[in-house]
DNA sequence: TATGCTTTGTACGCTATCGTACCGATCGCC
DNA sequence: GGCGATCGGTACGATAGCGTACAAAGCATA
């Protein structure tokens, strides 16, 4: 068992002495291998896992004709929200976009321990809101951004949950997630590298400047993660001082 | 106070007597007129509603530039279902799309009945799963479905909640929940129109072909409402038998 | 160094959708 | 029955993104 103050995950981070104790005997450290998948569509969960490094993406498919990321989420969520909702499946993928480690717990011992602990249920379902925020806003983004601007959203909310500024994605990896032509991808990128945002390199892309680069992404990227950080905490690792006043993850919600 | 055996509102209907008489004393009729906004975006919710009759659009927006719609519920769902995930506001608007009637309750009240039963506790939260899923549906959708097939895809989904076949819609409103210009409405209506699926009239749309509607839809259309009737019940008021096998609602979760 | 695979850049014509504008049709109201 | 407002149909050029195809570049391994 880790040492209960190196959590890296920011849901276990934030868990009070009890809930910890109520998680704790059931987690073990998992590998999260580049490309596995965590959730299967419509199967039965019988893992939840609580990721401390590494990305995982959620997936959408119209059969075989598209798929595409409806959220994404790393150390700063939870595979398996959808147990506190009174369910054991989604009809969506889930799998690991940057590999990683975490620490899993069994379905069963985790939805007990949400039902035992209100502060427990409280947390990840707070955070289950700031997801459902997250895929509303992709929904927005995807009826109305032009692509340079999903581009940069996406690529934002990929630096939030990953150390350092290389992201490591290929123009085909980022054309499927967007739902859009690789070669789209490519002459997007170009446009968002001659801003001076970001510096393209063979399957990867380093973040130059990350506040241009959210301005880049319009108003689809920030509602999510105002969000996360009035009902949960920060967000990113080297978070700046958040926008709201001190104090506000606390006593935020009515 | 309405006698216990009629209401409309789903959730309330599958209610057992112990949660209804949690949430009796507290529940006080209210009308809903078309264009009424039952949640403000970034507000405080002081009041939820179940709606017995009417249309909730729950309506992302980019600053000023373009108004979505990324979800829609009426007899089905809860406005304010926030308020069982911990918060007390979200930042998108809901709005009565077809004017109607419910059932009020204040939030706090409803925040401890949650509280204080499990089971209404667990109802409210599987819809918000089915919510959940309808949201990353339209962000699919919005990403890689033509235009006619979002238009369908919003047209069973509005018939799917409304007593009758004549929708109460403009083109001018469509074009706005969908993301695209009026035209373009206008002439998908017209090849809806021209497969027989609808009969476009002034204001109104009446559906001509469920079925061929449905399938017009695309498969982004089916995947929240098989979890509807899966986790909760029932989706449509007319609905035949569901596709899975009887019993599923009441043994469905993990 | 040679080979081969993955990734990226670019080109082509094509289609859906855009923004805008204008006019006819329908409806409610006086 | 006439008026004004809303709603629907259509047209125009402009453009973003599509599907496809192919070649150049980077990287890994032999």
């Amino acid at each position: 068992m880790p040492d209960l103050s190196t959590y890296q995950n920011r849901l276990l981070a934030r868990l009070g002495p009890d809930d910890l104790a109520l998680l704790q005997p059931h987690l073990e450290p998992v590998d999260l291998p580049v490309g596995m998948v965590v959730i299967e569509p419509d199967q039965p969960i019988t893992h939840a896992v609580f990721p401390e490094t590494g990305l995982c993406s959620v997936i959408a498919s119209l059969q075989e004709r598209s798929r595409v990321e409806i959220g994404l989420y790393g150390r700063d969520g939870l595979v398996g929200t959808v147990l506190a909702l009174g369910s054991n499946r989604v009809p969506h993928q889930t799998f690991m976009q940057v590999s990683g480690t975490g620490l899993r717990i069994e379905a069963g011992a985790l939805t007990r321990a949400i039902e035992a602990s209100a502060s427990l249920r409280l947390l990840i379902l707070r955070y289950t809101q700031t997801f459902l925020i997250q895929t509303a806003q992709t929904a927005l983004a995807n009826a109305s951004a032009p692509a340079e601007e999903r581009l940069a959203r996406w690529l934002v909310m990929y630096h939030d949950r990953q150390d350092g500024d290389d992201l490591s994605v290929t123009h085909e990896f980022l054309s499927m997630m967007l739902g859009v032509r690789r070669p789209t991808v490519t002459v997007a990128l170009q446009m968002l590298e001659g801003a001076g945002l970001v510096r393209a390199q063979r399957a990867r892309v380093r973040v130059l400047d990350r506040r241009g680069l959210t301005e880049a992404a319009g108003p689809a990227y920030g509602p999510a993660e105002a969000e996360y950080e009035r009902l949960i905490g920060p967000l990113r690792r080297d978070a700046e001082a958040p926008a709201q006043p001190s104090g506000a993850a606390q006593d935020a919600a009515g």
